[in-house]
DNA sequence: AACTAATGTTTGCAGTGTAAACATAATAAC
DNA sequence: GTTATTATGTTTACACTGCAAACATTAGTT
């Protein structure tokens, strides 16, 4: 009974893409195979999504405001409970919708900037971050508030993609003596503690 | 004069393929246009290099023997000097080789411990760098050591993706206020002020 | 010299991004 | 309300991809 125009595919289509990216990784996601899950013809797409990268910038945006969403949930009068939590939600994030976040941070779209409401998404994000950091911290200055900011973002983004190379490894290497798994592996099993001495090092 | 069979092949694909990833990124490498420019037919890489992560795990073999050359070059008595001079020779390695940095620390080899030699040049890097954070620290417990170098390395880590996000902006949206790229853009103008207020915090 | 293993080529399949030509439905202009 | 236009869908086509299988040639061993 459907009708030749489907009506809303682009929400459609965007929405089976995340759930895609997030389920095969976004390699695995080709406009093809969306077409084929979304019951549509193989370039149906292409009405919504001028290129691929176009796409993964729709799926990225949504990313960002996912994150937006659970990091920004907690708001105490403890700015650094806040923090600390911020901190958690994002590497959570991170592990959790790792297909997502590598279109989020990492080279598959070249230049995120070119994507409007992606970059948007993007500037509220380190926005909130960058108050919370502000909240925290003593400093006054625009410019170290900006300085730590970006430290303490580097800092959580690294662990992550640190953390995520000891997930993507089979368990016995973890037997395997000198390794950076293994030191990776005891900041993972001590996260909450690792996070505390982090802030304070802020 | 060319024979039928080529002698070196699998060393002559491998400093081309390290040159094409450079080139065009190693998402452009392919399999097919590798064996193009090494003048060889489509399938005759696979004769040495059974699948392509296998192709993408020998490039970054060579991408870590690479860094850890350029990395353990200064031996000064002064850790301090070895530890920035280490930082400052691991972030221009990522900003110069972007695309094997990517291949080392991205998502396109999805168990990096598969592959026994990268393994272990990705090993004796971080022994090095390990070394060289505990030289510097007045840290004595293994346990510690080894959480300031991941939580070094994790920062550095990091910027050098934060810096490539720089890099790949157009210079007109360092104009626009209140984002995290003007941010990055202040650190990378005073990257070696930062650094030595970095290493402060270790 | 003959057998075997290594290394190369040819052929073939299923999947990819995306451009072009075409079809149909929704909307705006009259 | 009919018609022209625009938006959105399908079909077809091309050049590319990873990789498996069958085949060809050479190197190494006996």
């Amino acid at each position: 009974m459907k009708s030749y125009h489907h009506g809303n595919l682009k929400k459609e289509l965007l929405t089976c893409a995340l759930k895609m990216c997030e389920r095969d990784g976004y390699t695995k996601l080709s406009i093809r195979s969306l077409a084929k899950e979304s019951n549509v013809s193989q370039t149906a797409p292409y009405r919504h999504f001028k290129t691929k990268e176009e796409l993964y910038a729709a799926v990225a945006t949504e990313g960002f405001n996912k994150l937006y969403k659970v990091m920004s949930k907690t708001k105490s009068r403890d700015h650094k409970k806040n923090l600390i939590s911020s901190g958690k939600e994002y590497i959570n994030f991170g592990l959790k919708n790792s297909n997502t976040y590598d279109l989020m941070f990492g080279t598959a779209i070249a230049d995120f900037t070119k994507y409007p409401s992606l970059f948007i998404s993007a500037n509220k994000l380190y926005q909130h971050f960058r108050s919370e950091v502000a909240n925290h911290s003593n400093e006054k200055g625009q410019d170290r508030i900006d300085e730590k900011s970006i430290d303490t973002w580097a800092k959580i983004h690294g662990l992550v993609g640190l953390l995520r190379k000891l997930q993507a490894v089979p368990s016995k290497v973890l037997k395997i003596p000198d390794t950076p798994i293994v030191a990776i592996n005891k900041i993972s099993k001590d996260l909450d503690g690792y996070l505390e001495r982090f802030i304070e090092k802020i």
